[in-house]
RNA sequence: GCGCGGUUAGCUCAGCUGGCUAGAGCACAUGCUUGACGUGCAUGGGGUCACAGGUUCGAGUCCUGUACCGCGCACCA
């Protein structure tokens, strides 16, 4: 009834073709349904122009395994997927390949022709990236693919700023940005990544307009001494307190500059006066608002210095940093250098250095949104796991600034405002106007700028719902999502954005849980990084040991928030894991003769033994699982797979599968095919493709195990008093194995075997086990002691004692030194319990439970003393 | 400066609310043509859980401090 299967599994027989029946038979499809529970997670968008990463692969593999695991629970469970458009990666790609081709700009093509290109290169690549989810095994709803340019997302973009805006929150403003001068935009606080990198402080001297003398400023950057609008000292500073109100005279520039008192500056750090440019320098502006300076900015958006730098127009800041040095320390104002390592903001794009400049840009303002989006957080609405991101949630909250959100790209979500050419008066509106609200005149410019990506993917959680229609169905049943499944580098830059856009639209969170995971590393323990070319390509892993393998890699052994460091080795294990079930499934199959599987009225202490193994292992998995325990969860299934399953229990039915008793036979066949059914499930989250492909095989109720229950706790199937019999008998097949191994007796070399213990019956079940599996011809179980032990081996568990003629190995001093050695190391272990039994404060205080288990192991303990003992004097007689 | 992690076997890491004679994978050693699997089986060696105090009947697990490694924020020109 069933096909020959091969020895190993191969993956990339079966992972396309189960996924495609998974596709075909709509299986990851959700909809509104009042008789279940809703489970949600929004897929965090990739790039549109983006290539799978490792970091994506986990990503996607714990959200697929969260959503697998509730959809077989019983849930509603949607994945609801999509992609981000990525300003301005997307636009430098497009920028890249238009140069490459057509020696072309952005500008030559015109913002129209220059957005077909972005659109079609979208249509091109786009669905790259879905495929790539989907040799991962992603169970999305594709049908509800999403992007954040979309036409619901753009319409939940407009809508939002437009309420915004209406209430105060959204503002147009000149204030300090940070720009980058390669992509030529306005960034966020967020888009800027600090790096330490050594430099120069230099000290210079500006002369006092009177001639009394002149104050020495120390700079890090004094090729913006161009824009210097004035020297700030400490008020309180002895040292030049005197000087306030008095100008001085900018050297190369020839310009007169107050100097001012300000709390800004730090009696004694550098030379105690700062130079003062409130067009590059956030402080400065601060600083200069007080004081009434003017604000001249010398540094264009290219990075060059403009028409405000004299004789340096035109050169790089960089290139004029070099000659305003020289020309200073020419002229005798340069003091002295000092080498000084300080923090360069960088582009989180580019990585080039970001300028400072001051800038007419729009901005969200946060103090009031943050206010509820603390609280949400702080209250438990919102929960992160591991909850230690909850702080460095709260205090980035606390201390946020405004957030700029124009950017002067063209790629992305057009702003909604248009200038009146009239009056000035800023049209913003859901609609696009024809004429000022205003003076009513007609004619009107729209704002160029487009918004920061990361506003439209704040939106995500309910524009891929329906919002703003607020009956959308779909928004009702599933908002607010039940988990976001993201890395802690985008906590600021999404999660943060999402919960405070979440409370102000739809004012209710977003979603219930965070989880947050690490990053994955290269084995050096390096992000992996384009630029290293240390990135190991998550689908050439794939390809190579099988997704599952991949995916079990990703999430076994490591903890939720940790980075981890990726072993290709590590792949090759959970490979091998695959195999180790593919070869155990065909196995059973290989014994399988029924066509439904039920559990026998009768059972074996060795099935009683698994299916109480089985049950404890099921509650186990269950409640990792809900405390987003995965990597536990996973390394529990695998250990009872490999370790109790394989090694053990299917060694066990041999016995009955290869005799003559129909009865058994079949009994065994049940059991085997019950146990392997629950693993299958267990796993199906972690391991979807092989489990789905053995499951098909074997006989099973339903159409695919993708859709299978979840499996329960069952209390009939919990027999303890059989796990602990099956387990001495596995103690002593295991000590016997020992025992021979030491002596370098192979296996070909049965022994008959003496068990002696006190209850003897307990044994005779198990008898033909040890028989087989401890290599011995026969096995005798009794309760009383052999008179003659000559030549006997000795074996000892708590519960038995154990001989083996092998004359002709044994020395009996030997064996009687090996006995003292085994007996001293249990009187120890004894002493140890039996103290703790007798600390009254220990038996008074520590729970009940405890203090049995205590004395069990005593008592166990003084059993196998006791057997030593036995041993020992037997073998003198 | 503020905050957060980490420090457990040769390597990489688990170890949840304290009960552990501290686990796993890989690596290592020895043996095995045991008819599911050598991508395997069996057996074994290997750790004073960074250090110092403290709380507790009991600490890898909680508290305080120290050292080193890493990360994030904020920064003084």
């Amino acid at each position: 009834m069933h096909k020959e299967l091969p020895k190993v599994y191969d993956p990339r027989e079966v992972e396309p073709s189960i996924y495609q029946m998974w596709m075909d038979n709509d299986c990851f499809h959700a909809d509104p349904n009042p008789d279940k529970k809703p489970f949600s997670i929004v897929m965090p968008p990739p790039n549109v122009t983006g290539q799978l990463h490792m970091g994506h692969a986990m990503d996607c593999t714990l959200q697929d395994i969260l959503i697998r695991y509730k959809r077989m629970q019983g849930y509603e469970a949607l994945w609801l997927p999509g992609s981000d458009h990525a300003g301005i990666a997307t636009q430098i790609k497009v920028e890249e390949e238009l140069r490459n081709t057509e020696g072309l700009t952005r500008h030559d093509l015109g913002r129209e022709k220059f957005l077909e290109r972005v659109w079609a290169w979208k249509e091109k690549y786009g669905s790259r990236i879905v495929e790539q989810q989907k040799k991962m095994g992603a169970s999305c709803d594709w049908s509800r693919d999403r992007f954040t340019m979309d036409e619901g997302c753009s319409r939940a973009v407009r809508e939002t700023f437009c309420e915004l805006y209406e209430k105060g929150l959204i503002y147009k403003g000149s204030r300090i940005i940070n720009w980058c001068p390669h992509c030529l935009t306005a960034l966020s606080d967020a888009e800027v990544e600090y790096t330490e990198k050594p430099g120069h402080l230099w000290y210079v001297r500006y002369p006092l307009s009177d001639g009394s003398g002149d104050i020495v400023i120390a700079t890090t950057r004094p090729e913006t001494m161009l824009g210097d609008t004035g020297v700030a000292v400490n008020p309180e500073d002895e040292k030049f307190k005197h000087l306030i109100g008095k100008k001085c005279v900018l050297p190369l520039m020839n310009r007169e500059i107050p100097i001012v008192g300000d709390e800004y500056c730090e009696i004694g750090f550098g030379t105690g006066a700062v130079k003062m440019t409130p067009a590059h320098d956030p402080n400065d502006f601060e600083v200069g608002l007080r004081h009434n300076l003017e604000v001249i900015r010398c540094i264009a958006d290219d990075g060059t210095i403009n028409e405000n730098g004299g004789k340096y127009q035109g050169m790089d800041r960089y290139e004029c940093r070099k000659a305003i040095v020289e020309d200073l320390d020419a002229a005798g104002y340069l003091v002295k250098t000092e080498p000084y390592s300080h923090n360069v903001g960088t582009c989180y794009r580019c990585h080039n250095d970001v300028e400072p400049l001051i800038s007419a840009q729009w901005f969200v303002k946060m103090a009031p949104l943050a206010k509820e989006a603390i609280r949400v957080v702080e209250d438990g609405t919102v929960k992160f796991v591991p909850e230690r991101f909850t702080k460095t949630y709260i205090n980035w909250m606390e201390n946020v600034h405004d957030w700029c959100i124009s950017r002067q790209l063209w790629w992305g979500h057009q702003i909604p405002a248009w200038y009146c050419d009239e009056c000035g008066h800023i049209n913003v509106s859901r609609e696009d106007p024809t004429k000022c609200e205003k003076c009513g005149c007609t004619h009107l410019t729209r704002e160029e700028d487009v918004l920061d990506t990361w506003f439209s993917s704040a939106l995500w959680p309910f524009s891929t719902l329906g919002w703003p229609d607020l009956d959308a169905a779909d928004l009702n049943y599933w908002y607010p999502t039940s988990v976001l499944v993201t890395g802690y580098d985008i906590i600021f830059f999404w999660v943060a954005r999402m919960i405070f856009s979440g409370m102000e639209q739809m004012k209710k969170e977003p979603f219930k849980t965070v989880l947050i995971h690490g990053l994955v590393r290269d084995d050096k323990g390096r992000k992996m990084s384009k630029s290293l070319g240390n990135g190991i390509d998550p689908l050439e892993m794939a390809e190579k040991y099988g997704a599952d393998a991949l995916r079990f890699n990703l999430i076994t052994g490591n903890s939720p928030g940790n980075d981890m460091r990726f072993f290709v080795e590590k792949c090759e294990a959970m490979r091998n894991f695959a195999n180790k079930i593919w070869n155990a499934s065909r196995f059973v199959m290989m014994n399988l003769t029924i066509d439904k599987v039920q559990l026998p009225e009768k059972l074996e202490l060795e099935d009683k033994w698994v299916l109480s193994k089985l049950n404890t292992l099921i509650r186990e998995v269950t409640e990792n699982m809900d405390a987003f325990e995965l990597g536990v969860a996973s390394a529990k299934i695998y250990d009872f797979i490999w370790d109790t399953y394989c090694d053990w229990y299917i060694e066990l039915t041999k016995t009955r599968l290869n005799g003559e008793d129909a009865g058994a036979k079949l009994a065994a066949e049940n059991v085997l095919c019950y146990v392997l059914l629950r693993i299958l499930e267990l796993l199906h989250p972690f391991m979807p493709f092989i489990t789905e492909e053995i499951w098909q095989a074997l006989p099973h109720e339903g159409d695919f195990l993708i859709r299978a229950a979840w499996p329960t706790y069952q209390e009939a199937l919990h027999f303890p008093q059989a796990e602990s019999d099956m387990e001495n008998v596995k103690d002593a097949i295991t000590a016997v194995r020992a025992r021979r191994s030491e002596m370098n007796v192979p296996p070909s070399k049965k022994a008959q075997l003496i068990l002696v213990t006190r209850r003897p019956e307990t044994y005779e079940v198990g008898k033909h086990f040890i028989t087989r599996m401890a290599y011995a011809s026969e096995v005798t179980v009794t309760d009383k002691v052999p008179s003659d032990l000559k030549g006997m081996v000795t074996v000892v568990t708590h519960d038995a004692n154990i001989y083996l003629p092998l004359a002709e190995l044994v020395d009996i001093d030997a064996e009687l030194e090996r006995i003292a050695k085994e007996k001293a190391k249990a009187e120890d272990n004894l002493k140890r319990i039996e103290a703790k039994l007798a600390n009254e404060s220990f038996t008074s205080r520590a729970p009940e439970n405890v203090v049995n288990a205590e004395r069990e192991k005593a008592d166990k303990a003084r059993a196998l003393i006791a057997k030593l003992e036995e041993s020992a004097a037997a073998m003198k007689l």
